[in-house]
DNA sequence: GTCTATAATTTGATAGAC
DNA sequence: GTCTATCAAATTATAGAC
């Protein structure tokens, strides 16, 4: 069995990186759009201006592509956590309020990808794509798991310095994913009502940092 | 036309409601299962022992189906919110506290329901029921509404007393329903390792208090 | 590498027996 | 009021021409 963070094609043997790119975003573009079910291959190929004969030559089933679409987001979000969670010079609070502004963002701006790995998230989706492809579930869970010991690991290291409260931090890493995600929800960049992308980052990190933090400053020794 | 949020039957006239009540818990099971596009009525009509024979009886469409439920759902939090509000003896970051508890509570204990509402929150999902039954899908907006107006009240009257910080009250309803929803998407009542229901709700309802608090105290006057 | 059939299935909804 | 039978449409996936 390969690592469980190898690279693992979820394409056909030999197909071109590029047409393979093209699909994948067409792909995540409708799914995120309508769901994975109520999504079609003729959909994805229509956005493509072309016929499902093209997708089926880079993919052997719309669950391959729809897992493609959950480990490429994940990957990303992973990449883009790494540098900050090793930041020496930043306090666990100081990491964390950056991991949730990082987070923020690219619900805003990597709207479909991210959104389609949200959905992924959901129990049902995933149980049944287990029993069809076990290796790619496994990959995705994986990366998964090690994202959210990420933020669980900031939340520790503020708990034990006695900046955050005494909270148990699997637990709390829930109402932090909740706020995150459901950015994905409501946000919408052809509203121009709404907030820039910035500050709404801005105002989230604050909120789960400052729903951490104790009330009372710590004594000092 | 109805007034926004008389009742409204989705149901063929002259059903018995005994009968409609069934289909909805199954139905509303079903959704929550595999939700909206990938439930056929013939899942709904198993959970209950039938076939869809029934089903038709009651209802002329899956969407309508799907629609009494989200209203369902969406009514019985408002009934539990309207208390909450209106009680003179709690100051507001006690009430909105009390709000946060309800709330998740109720994600937690009445599971499918709940969850079949949060996916009637997707734009996608209700845009496409616009076009079919506007007149249902307004019903359910507007108790959206009249519901995420009572969050926002509480926080724009902690804010104008000065115990939370200065946010838009719009803005910080987000995270709030973000963190609570969300609930729905990881609590799983067969899984004995997590906390009980009320453990839960607690740390949700003072993540969510603290969040929004001042950190320095109010200068007395 | 992309397209045009086309096979095989699933599914929403109806009609009509009981 | 519930069931069986059935239609009509949509959709996944394949085969084979170009």
């Amino acid at each position: 069995m390969t690592s469980r963070f190898e690279p693992m094609s979820l394409t056909r043997p030999g197909v071109s990186d590029k047409g393979n790119q093209q699909i994948l975003e067409a792909a995540a573009e409708a799914f995120n759009r309508r769901g994975f079910a109520a999504t079609s291959i003729d959909d994805i190929a229509d956005a493509l201006g072309a016929t499902k004969g093209r997708i089926y030559h880079y993919y052997r089933s719309k669950l391959d592509i729809f897992l493609d679409v959950l480990v490429a987001s994940m990957r990303d979000l992973l990449e883009k956590l790494q540098p900050i969670l090793t930041d020496s010079e930043r306090s666990p609070e100081q990491r964390l309020y950056d991991a949730a502004y990082m987070h923020a963002t690219t619900m805003m701006t990597r709207r479909s990808f991210s959104r389609v790995a949200i959905q992924g998230l959901e129990a049902p989706v995933l149980a049944e794509a287990q029993t069809k492809r076990a290796d790619a579930v496994n990959l995705f869970i994986g990366l998964r798991d090690r994202y959210e010991d990420g933020f669980a690991d900031l939340v520790e290291q503020g708990r034990a310095s006695g900046v955050f409260r005494d909270v148990d931090p699997r637990l709390a890493t829930k109402p932090i994913f909740g706020a995150l995600n459901w950015i994905n929800m409501w946000y919408d960049p052809a509203q121009e009502s709404q907030a820039g992308v910035a500050a709404i980052a801005e105002e989230f990190a604050v909120f789960i940092v400052n729903g951490l933090r104790r009330r009372e400053p710590v004594p000092g020794p």
